[in-house]
DNA sequence: ATACAAGTTCAAGTTGACTTTAAGTCAAGT
DNA sequence: ACTTGACTTAAAGTCAACTTGAACTTGTAT
């Protein structure tokens, strides 16, 4: 398969592509003049790094969980990255519950509203790092722009 | 309070108090001098914004969140970023699981695990954006490198 | 044979959220 | 008067993850 198809059938840009492969994240077997040409299996793998950057993984870890270095250095990995997600779900929640009371709490501001600040103060014990942003209105699924 | 109490008290160095004071999201009641003057309340908004970046949030959104251009529209843009969060912690979940099982698969690649790629699939079929990343190695909490 | 579409490289640009740096201001202490 | 230390500004730098641009190569169609 040529880099537009894998781009097509995995609804990643070619330049994406590129990138990934120079990061090392994907490969390609050899080439036919220039071209890149790729194994179908790589949109399996392209499937788990789009799982697992939208997890909040980047992608250096990704690549770090990729390559086995030890088997058993990557399991642990795993269950660390686990735990992480874990407590980030956490605060994920809390932080809907926040917004879901906020919606509808008839306080004059979110300050004066006594639930609104014990949560402030819950969350604020654990004293996080940001993710990143969440969709905001880019398109989901352009390929390229040909 | 002068800049470095807040920035003490926030965890925050004053670079950034400074920038989020530029970018509308904390406002300073005057001068003394050239130096700012805050009250203390803007901890708590401090507060708020970390809570609402862990949350994935971008400034831009949370300066949305906090200009009230009818309340109406605010409401209703609180419940959107609480459903999107519920998308979220869902995703985030999927992958937790993914991740605890592939640390005691006993496939020799997760890609001939059967359970893993039906996760997969199922994690494929909404094409979502990334977050970003998770906590990595950066200290918590470093107010100011004085 | 030649044009063209689709690939290629390498370098530079973009975005968001900051941080760093250089140069300046100013109140307080000696 | 002068040094110090904490602040100030504006501009530039950084980082990840891409994207874009300019110039180049190739296999296929006319």
């Amino acid at each position: 398969m040529d880099i537009s198809e894998i781009a097509k059938a995995s609804g990643l840009p070619a330049s994406t592509l590129r990138y990934y492969e120079e990061k090392g994240l994907i490969q390609s077997y050899g080439r036919s003049g220039l071209r890149r040409l790729f194994h179908a299996d790589v949109l399996q793998r392209l499937a788990l790094i789009s799982l697992a950057r939208s997890a909040g993984f980047s992608l250096e870890e990704i690549l770090e969980m990729f390559t086995p270095q030890g088997p058993e250095i990557n399991r642990k990995l795993l269950l660390i990255k686990a735990d992480e997600l874990d407590r980030k779900i956490r605060e994920l929640t809390s932080m809907r519950d926040n917004l879901r009371h906020a919606a509808v709490c008839s306080a004059p501001s979110h300050f004066e509203c006594p639930k609104f600040l014990r949560l402030l103060k819950v969350a604020g014990k654990n004293r996080f790092r940001p993710l990143n942003k969440l969709s905001k209105n880019k398109p989901t699924g352009k390929a390229q722009k040909t």
